[in-house]
DNA sequence: AAGGCGTTATTGAACCTTCAACTTTAGGCC
DNA sequence: GGCCTAAAGTTGAAGGTTCAATAACGCCTT
């Protein structure tokens, strides 16, 4: 034979090509959707896809984990951000009802407006540095990976901050 | 006229769903990437890169501000972390010959032996939980709308760490 | 050859994320 | 009911990144 299970089989030039402009490309984009967030609305983008996804929620609440997996972000930096967040008025934090270990993040009127203010200019972001740039096909390509990635690890680890 | 130039266009259905997968995919893969390295190899996912450009590069040594563009990180930051790697015994640095002002680091020994080891470890990682899955085409396109960000966010700011 | 300006790299503090330990409550079992 | 284990959140410290300020050098002008 000539291969065996244990050789690593290695990028071929095209993958390794994309695969580099998949890391590059996303260091500059989350940087710079990042700082257009920062400078026009005091908002980094883990805080403002906070407040995306507790608008998005009836009652604009939700349960601190639900939030957490809904970003797959940690509990532990879920907590920490929320904590920053509370702190600038953007959200409440309060018990919730059926469930004595559980509390719930609220937006608050504040944190509200910010969103709506903050909105445009993010969408404007990733329009001008990704969405037009790339044709419906192509774009709808990365969508399927990022799927089929997230599946992938969500099925290789599905308890995924307990760690 | 039914619209005017300051009036936000949303993503629609599609791209909204594409956009957010490859956030969520992205958060979920470098995680993995990163701590796969970490257990295995004692290294992070922003150390592997600097080992593979410097061991990319003619006797294995760069020029700090090269360093930090080939991989679009900070300068700051890639001193922070190569000086890490310095203390760890992956990397040295010294005096560039040329230009007074400049640093070269360069790969260690051991360097190279710990970039060795992990990369086989690295490159099933990416073709586990990305390149396998994607279908050539599919990935193809990933990379075609990286490249393209990666142009436009260079054009759009030339000087990308001066700030 | 001196002055001034831009570039290279570093520094330390502030900020954010991760990690491991801990507190509190839920839920099952005897 | 009391005990045990599991789950939800939080905490503080350690680790990593960003930001603004700084030092040292190259280059151009005069």
């Amino acid at each position: 034979m000539t291969t065996n299970a244990t050789e690593t089989r290695w990028l071929d030039q095209a993958q390794q090509r994309s695969w580099r402009a998949y890391l590059v490309g996303t260091t500059l984009l989350m940087d710079r959707l990042d700082r257009d967030l920062r400078e026009q609305h005091d908002l980094s983008l883990p805080e403002y896809e906070i407040l995306v996804r507790l608008s998005e929620s009836p009652g604009h609440r939700m349960r601190m984990a639900v939030l957490a997996g809904s970003i797959s972000h940690s509990r532990s930096r879920v907590t920490h951000t929320v904590a920053r967040m509370e702190k600038d008025g953007l959200v409440i934090r309060g018990a919730c009802a059926s469930d004595g270990r559980g509390v719930e993040a609220a937006l608050t009127q504040e944190g509200f407006s910010v969103l709506q203010a903050a909105a445009p200019t993010h969408v404007e972001g990733v329009r001008r540095f990704l969405v037009d740039l790339a044709g419906d096909e192509d774009f709808a390509a990365v969508g399927r990976v990022f799927n089929a990635v997230t599946d992938k690890l969500v099925e290789a680890n599905p308890d995924a901050d307990i760690r």
